[in-house]
DNA sequence: GTCATTTATCATGC
DNA sequence: GCATGATAAATGAC
């Protein structure tokens, strides 16, 4: 019970601010110019953190999450694709 | 079938222009789906660590049974807490407010 | 074993 | 109502 309490005040979610818009922008900038292996090294993480005037984990989770919800996005955008491209199939063979 | 339902095929990207990057194929054929723990499971879980963040195999397998987890489950929760330790110990050192954070309450 | 990840989920901002 | 940042399970490299 007294953990529950404690880790409510520890968990840094409920204390979530935005980046500011340069910040995004230099990651921004770093992730689609990597685009092809968006992994930046320890190095260019702490780079990156100094520019953007956060922390090294806080640049580890940006990148953590702009992987795999770009990843996701262009799955959606074929899934979709895909669908009308059966449908317009189906109907050409009908 | 050959695989239980709790476990995610990844789509097959069927891309032909050539344009798809490497990285944002799955990089394993197949992952069990992330599924929260239970307050009950976490709580005792918590509680063995206070003790030794170390745990033993014997622990490992009365855990494993009575929070109806894996001996592998157990494991890599131990593993995983003993990094967000790590992490927040980190975290507590350089915060300059001089304020004590630390858990021990 | 550690540790950087992937992925789903959580909590918040707006 | 989703976008976004942080955390919780789960994997794999080493």
């Amino acid at each position: 019970a007294v953990m529950i309490l404690r880790s409510r005040f520890l968990d840094a979610r409920r204390k979530r601010r935005n980046f500011s818009k340069q910040a995004t922008e230099v990651l921004n900038e770093y992730f689609y110019s990597h685009l092809s292996n968006p992994y930046p090294s320890e190095e260019a993480k702490e780079d990156l953190a100094r520019q953007c005037n956060i922390t090294v984990s806080q640049v580890s989770n940006w990148f953590g999450n702009k992987r795999i919800r770009y990843k996701k996005n262009i799955a959606k955008a074929q899934e979709e694709a895909n669908m009308y491209a059966a449908k317009k199939a189906a109907h050409g063979a009908l | 079938y050959p695989f239980p339902a709790s476990y995610t095929m990844p789509n097959i990207d069927n891309i032909s222009d050539g344009s798809q990057l490497e990285w944002t194929s799955s990089s394993h054929s197949m992952r069990k789906k992330r599924k929260p723990y239970t307050k009950a499971q976490t709580l005792e879980l918590e509680k063995e660590f206070l003790y030794n963040t170390y745990v033993s195999k014997q622990k490992r397998w009365e855990l494993a049974r009575c929070l109806q987890l894996s001996e592998r489950q157990v494991k890599i929760w131990f593993q995983n807490r003993r990094m967000k330790d790590k992490k927040q110990k980190q975290r507590t050192s350089g915060d300059g407010t001089g304020l004590i954070m630390t858990p021990c309450l």
